[in-house]
DNA sequence: CATGAATGAGGCTTCATTCAT
DNA sequence: CATGAATGAAGCCTCATTCAT
């Protein structure tokens, strides 16, 4: 009875970014699907063509993050060991991530709680892991005298709680651009593990035209 | 879980610590007044004779906190006028604050979206003002040659996401005291501004006995 | 289940044995078009292929067995008319099809409030009409002096209920055998009249040609 | 806000006789608790006052009647050992209860699944303790050379069916009054077991001392 | 003949809040 | 000061049904 360009692919997608966009707003249980189903141009029963319920679809929504940063980073260092250029790399796609997906990352952060217990320990055990890629970076680099960092494991966590407050506030187009602050943040990562960022590397090969 | 006995002033500071271990749990929206009515061994329509709304009750948790901080830091910096040991008492209220008040803090971080728009406004006027005063010690800092921050107004944010963080995994009773967090994310903030920590005053009196 | 090989006949017969079943098991406004669907290996909306509504569907499965009833026992009484031959026809008639179609006359006693006034009308007439039939045997048995039956329409009634419990608790395969069944049936019909069960007619011709 | 006149317990009482109805009517399932409140006069969410759920609801309504019957039996036969006797009163207790609460045995007879497994459970087990107050009288009886039963488990389970239909069908104010239904009830059941029912007992003392 | 997509209606339930007691 | 009773608003979700493909 409605519009006949009714596409499941593309009104599946749209249905995520409207959900993220109204969860961020609002918070889970505050966000309404009937303002999601809104936002996508549909009624609301009509989510479930595309949800099984409402907590399924954050944690699909939270799952994605986590683990596409586990497996960018894991791709990236494939075949780098030195703990320094990892450091690099970490801090570089956790930046990216979180300047180009403040939403679903704020989200994230916020969300963990209203998710079923199930669901709930998968995506816990995923952020454990991830903070782990970020422990053995540092342990690393302790062992072989390039940081230093009496308790790892805290200056772990107060590392992410660093690398993500981004997500709190930034704004694209704001004073300073994305390169600028993945530039910072890694900067301040090295500091933080009183270490030397070696010049050359300080940004290393993104999309290296030259 | 209070008794019968109700005395008003001890009902009113029941609430309030209700609400904070109630809404830290599921957050604002979900938080419902008959559970944080049963914490304190009262019925919902009891909350009234305490609070105006359920919104106006955030609002109040709200403010207090950064009210504090603010208080606290301008008592303690009333006649010290050096950047460095401006930023040591500052991390020290700071983290004082995040260790011994969790929870608030973290409502404080998470729902600022639930108050009405005026409660918002003085909320986040508030929460400028405080981070005003980090970014003040460290443009005197950059100023007196002692630290080093490009882009002050970015690194004061970094900075607070980095002292902030500890409120989202920070259990009392964990393996490292509060002491020992305190000096780290001191150490860690002056690391963030190249700049070295007098060794003999890295633990600035806290209540000093002598 | 079915598989995709969709003859309409069969997907016709498919969807009333899958209806029956859901709505033994859940009740009509309880059972689902979807479990139907379901049942029958199809999607909810291929069920408008071969019904016009739920409720239609429900009064042809209601209508089906009271209707078999009649003619069955019309077509065996057609050569009958000592009311005790006739009762021990109606009793193997009305216990063969609460024995062999349990769920359809559990379904039959119990959802006729779910009809359109209309429908509900013609299968209350029908089962009226069945129940006529019952009555006019004990009344031409009273007047014939073998059956005693003050009261014969209350009685009637009084036995249907008797007759019809089976569909409640019969499980096939029990600790007793169809055949035994509907010998015991017969003996409590006559019993409740104070009359004698000829011996020797004990079990009347069922499928034998004379 | 509304009438002040508000009584718990009326209200609570009008709440169980609307459900009764208002189930009896649509079943279970189709029954809405808009239309049981509107009934009792306030608004379906002013029923969660009186409820925990239309679940439980039900649960309550179906425990009633079988436990009254069961408890009513013991207590009339507490003195009474002579099968023929206690056969007439189960019959008088369950007659009494069927014609005096139709509805509330039409729905214990009909909604058991729409219990939660628990709630199912438990019903269960107290209708399979009151059939076995019949089936021990028959067992008794049988003993004592009283009433001719083979298979008396089937042959209780039929009777039932009998002893049950009539809330199916009977209107007060009937052609029948109650106490000939019982009469006849009674009648019928002995009937079903070839026995001879006392003449002077036809009428057991309901409530007359001698 | 089958189905994906959509939807209005409506279900149960929770909630913040009010009011009389 | 506390509460039982009540309620409008709103939430998530299921359903029967329709329609275009």
């Amino acid at each position: 009875m409605r519009a006949a360009n009714s596409n499941g692919e593309e009104t599946e997608k749209a249905i995520r970014e409207a959900a993220v966009k109204v969860i961020a707003k609002h918070g889970f249980q505050a966000a309404s699907l009937r303002e999601i189903a809104k936002e996508v141009g549909i009624r609301a029963p009509s989510l479930y063509n595309y949800i099984k319920s409402k907590e399924k679809l954050l944690y699909d929504l939270l799952k994605v993050p986590v683990s596409e940063m586990i497996s960018e980073y894991e791709m990236k260092t494939r075949d780098v060991t030195d703990p320094v250029a990892r450091l690099q790399i970490f801090v570089q796609v956790h930046l990216d991530f979180h300047l180009n997906h403040r939403l679903e990352v704020f989200i994230g952060n916020m969300e963990l709680r209203s998710l079923s217990s199930a669901h709930y320990r998968t995506i816990t055990a995923l952020r454990e892991e991830y903070a782990t890629l970020l422990n053995k970076i540092i342990d690393d680099g302790v062992k072989a005298g390039v940081f230093h960092a009496p308790h790892s494991r805290v200056i772990t966590l107060v590392m992410l709680g660093m690398l993500s407050g981004v997500c709190n506030w930034y704004q694209p187009g704001g004073a300073m651009s994305a390169d600028e602050m993945m530039k910072l943040h890694t900067d301040l990562a090295f500091r933080m593990l009183a270490a030397k960022l070696p010049a050359e590397a300080a940004k290393p090969a993104r999309r290296r035209a030259a």
